[in-house]
DNA sequence: TTACTCATGTAACAAGTTACATGATTTA
DNA sequence: TAAATCATGTAACTTGTTACATGAGTAA
């Protein structure tokens, strides 16, 4: 079964066009989500795991470079579809660390709870403005799954307002 | 700084007073996300590195079952407390497993889009039904995190359902 | 020519997973 | 007494991380 990032990858090179490991690499780095670092020591070898299990193919262009061009085969299709269309996999809540944290807040003081949730606050909105930035520039492709994570990003803002609004009135 | 699983070790032991490294596996395996298995693997070894960095305490009860009774340390509770109101890592968008495949979707031929669709829909009813149910059972502190977990799910079925809904009518 | 970017990769490490080993206690 | 549960732990493995090494092409 192909990990998350197997998936992803083979998604990039099958839909995005990414070409070289390094480009694959780079969008991930490049994206707001700090899913992945799209680090060289997991990309490689997850692409070489592709490889051997002939997933994804690879050819030298020649150019001096040591640059290789991905490309996903007929069995990295069917993975790949296999892999995004898992509904199990798809609806796991995933690992949400302001999820983790929420019953501990209810437990600080008022004062020390206020701080924290107006300072989680502001790193929402902030987060909420570089994804919706960072969509502006994207495909379709990508578009949609960064609009998927500003709308949660906006429901866990209602959330932490709501626990500002519940608290009484500040002296 | 301390793992997610370290701090929520902590917080298992602080304020839900898990006792022993057996319950605190437990809690975790019983928990409706599939974020850890709590698997003995996982859990023994981050113990023993809580109590080597003096954030855990053990003792043993001598009950012949080689219980040891687990208990957050003055300097556990400032780690504890620091990794939970820490904004930048609270508002992190983690591994979203869904957001990851939404863009594929949009790729897939209307019959497919329309069945995957479907299929994820009926996972989130189910997913979101078990978390009610999980959530009645619990006490304040992870109620509170478990209506998020709800709260993100209906938000993600709501966009499923948007999708469907911007499809043509099926034939 | 110096610095940056493109490009691939490895080594040491971190921290999960499953599967297994061990043994006491409780319950059917 | 057999099976389930409580309880701790290790071993082999997987797959991520950072940091480094290497080298070609490009722009200042």
């Amino acid at each position: 079964m192909l990990t998350e990032l197997e998936g992803a990858i083979l998604s990039e090179v099958f839909y995005r066009g990414r070409q070289t490991a390094f480009q694959v690499r780079r969008s991930f780095a490049d994206s707001p989500s700090l899913e992945w670092k799209g680090s060289a020591g997991a990309v490689y070898p997850a692409v070489k795991r592709l490889e051997q299990a002939g997933l994804l193919a690879a050819s030298a262009t020649g150019d001096g470079r040591s640059t290789k061009l991905l490309s996903v085969t007929a069995a990295g299709r069917v993975a790949m579809l296999a892999w995004a269309c898992d509904p199990e996999r798809a609806v796991s809540t995933g690992i949400d660390p302001l999820r983790m944290r929420s019953g501990i807040w209810l437990q600080l003081s008022e004062k020390k709870r206020r701080k924290v949730l107006m300072d989680v606050r502001d790193a929402l909105l902030q987060s909420i403005a570089s994804l919706q930035t960072y969509a502006r520039k994207k495909d379709t492709i990508e578009r949609a799954s960064v609009d998927l994570a500003a709308r949660l990003q906006q429901v866990r803002l209602a959330w932490v307002d709501e626990l500002l609004g519940s608290m009484p009135a500040e002296p």
